[in-house]
DNA sequence: CTGAAAGCGCTAACAG
DNA sequence: CTGTTAGCGCTTTCAG
């Protein structure tokens, strides 16, 4: 691997010179750019990134640490994410810390020791520990999961969009919903399922119905599982993420109840397959590709500008998207 | 941000000690080595990785570079990936190339920047330039699609699964099949259109029908629209992958076409989804997750060994699995 | 076993 | 406008 030095060499100036050119430092003779720019391309002149981050102090790369690639929701965001950057120049490195929070502790150390320009994470819990990143002067910008600290964030108004869904199923003619829940540490989990105690309470007269677990399919399968089960089981559902829903459904298909008779459902988040499954899922949707762009946005700022700005928050709204899982037919 | 200066400082002992203690040498005497951590400690050093990467010339991070974040079948390849790599102390970066050579070619770049330990690389054409990791020595495993080079591969045999997959639609009643294909350049797409050709000819006198399409939903919608707007068209339909389903799904119901007595679908990828949508969907199972796994393991053998090995090559099989959707029911 | 010192490859003052 | 030079923070010979 040919290095600065060489080129220097091969192009007969200084490396200096050499840098300036490969950086578009606009005070450099055109001829002498010229031959910089031939001698690099002849050896085949990669400039080494680690050692450009070395001395600058940061890489033009951001990392984006999400808890579960497999959630639509999230990989929604990482395109929303990566338009942005890609516009800006900048790569993006995804980390999945599939919600556990040493994988998620590990990835703000690389994102630290690998000097990114910036991170946008969605937090484990809303106690993360970002103070590396702070102190290291990293910008941060977070995403759909609040966390103890003054710091751009990009949220959806998943209380708003729960409490919306529950009305619906209650307005449907479902006489006792419950609420399949996330995990106790998320605050998107506790935000739906206080959205959804919120229209239970409202509605008078209902018992308050609920069960936490983690946002995977097996969660949402246990989950329904314990509901069922009840002596006195719920006639609807309302489900925290599409990944739980898949759970939901499996378990709801096992004991053969049939959906918009024996049971209604509606689930958080507008996966690619809740219009093609039978029947089709309504759903509460978030903006994902929005929050994800987003946060980009404000990220970008930050990485560019470089001054210090007061903590941001921008929260986004949810869209009910009925379709047949959440109607109650006649019998 | 503590250097490793302040600590050998505070520890009384020499940069390299210090350095030897971090990297668990296990030639330093042991009174010395507590002096150093509790230094480092009560400093709340982290060293950095940048500079520790220029000096060894590799860091503790390896890349995946995939063609699709959202499709499931990568996802899951993600996991197993994971997996091995933490359990060798690696996290991996995962780059999402959404089917652009033109992303591939950064992400490459920036690997080599970024002087990853190795990258795993899921290739968009056959000729994705890969001469740059070649010549900086990066360990690099492909998977999924072929390249043309001699390197380190795992691939899953999408002939004989297309093979089987097709036999299966034409033993179940179908008369006339087609194929709704990926995209010329993906090796994958290319061999699970042979592996239907290769059916469609044992059993003779039928016409070959098919049409080329992106690996997204919206590719697989608009394959199907051309197939089933054909003069005579096809009774049934064999899907290259999962995300053109949901296309093909999507435009099968746009036209009332009843699956099972209209027409017969199997598709490419066991996605979550595919035994909730009605009907149940058939696949050709890809043993994901296992890609990933045995990808990792061969890449941390040559990133760990250091000694150039031969181009080893494993392929995975698939598994038919059958549901309702492939099935032709009595009118 | 430990320390001094030489870089890894690049950028950015600082001179000229 | 261009070159010289001093590091960025760490690891690793090489002496001692």
């Amino acid at each position: 691997m040919p290095k600065i030095n060489d080129v220097a060499l091969a192009a007969g100036v200084s490396t200096a010179t050499v840098s300036r050119v490969l950086n578009n430092s606009k005070t450099v003779n055109a001829e002498l750019a010229d031959r910089v720019r031939v001698a690099a391309h002849q050896l085949g002149y990669r400039p080494n990134g680690i050692a450009r981050s070395l001395r600058r102090r940061s890489s033009d790369v951001i990392a984006l640490i999400i808890n579960d690639v497999s959630n639509p929701f999230f990989t929604a965001i990482t395109r929303g994410v990566e338009d942005v950057a890609q516009r800006s120049g900048y790569s993006v490195l995804l980390c999945n810390t599939d919600e556990d929070p040493g994988k998620e502790a590990t990835y703000l150390r690389v994102a630290e020791q690998q000097q990114v320009a910036g991170v946008i994470l969605s937090p484990n819990t809303a106690t993360s520990d970002v103070s590396r990143l702070f102190n290291a002067q990293v910008p941060l910008v977070v995403i759909d999961r609040t966390l103890n600290e003054p710091v751009d964030s990009v949220m959806v108004h998943s209380l708003n969009g729960a409490e919306a869904a529950t009305q619906h199923l209650l307005a449907s003619g479902w006489k006792r919903p419950a609420c399949v829940a996330g995990p106790r540490e998320a605050s998107t989990a506790s935000d739906r399922l206080h959205g959804f105690l919120e229209a239970v309470r409202q509605h008078g007269n209902l018992e308050e119905l609920y069960e936490y677990a983690p946002f995977t399919q097996e969660g949402g399968a246990n989950a329904a599982k314990s509901l069922l089960d009840l002596p006195t089981p719920p006639d609807s559902l309302f489900v925290a993420n599409s990944q739980m829903a898949l759970g939901v459904l499996d378990e709801v298909r096992r004991r053969g109840l049939r959906i918009g008779y024996d049971i209604g459902i509606i689930t958080f988040d507008d996966a690619p397959w809740a219009p093609f499954i039978s029947p089709p899922m309504s759903v509460v949707a978030q903006p994902a590709y929005e929050v994800g762009r987003r946060a980009a946005e404000l990220l970008m700022e930050r990485v560019i500008s470089g001054t210090p700005l007061e903590p941001r928050e921008v929260t986004l709204s949810t869209t009910l998207i009925l379709r047949e899982s959440s109607k109650r037919l006649p019998a």
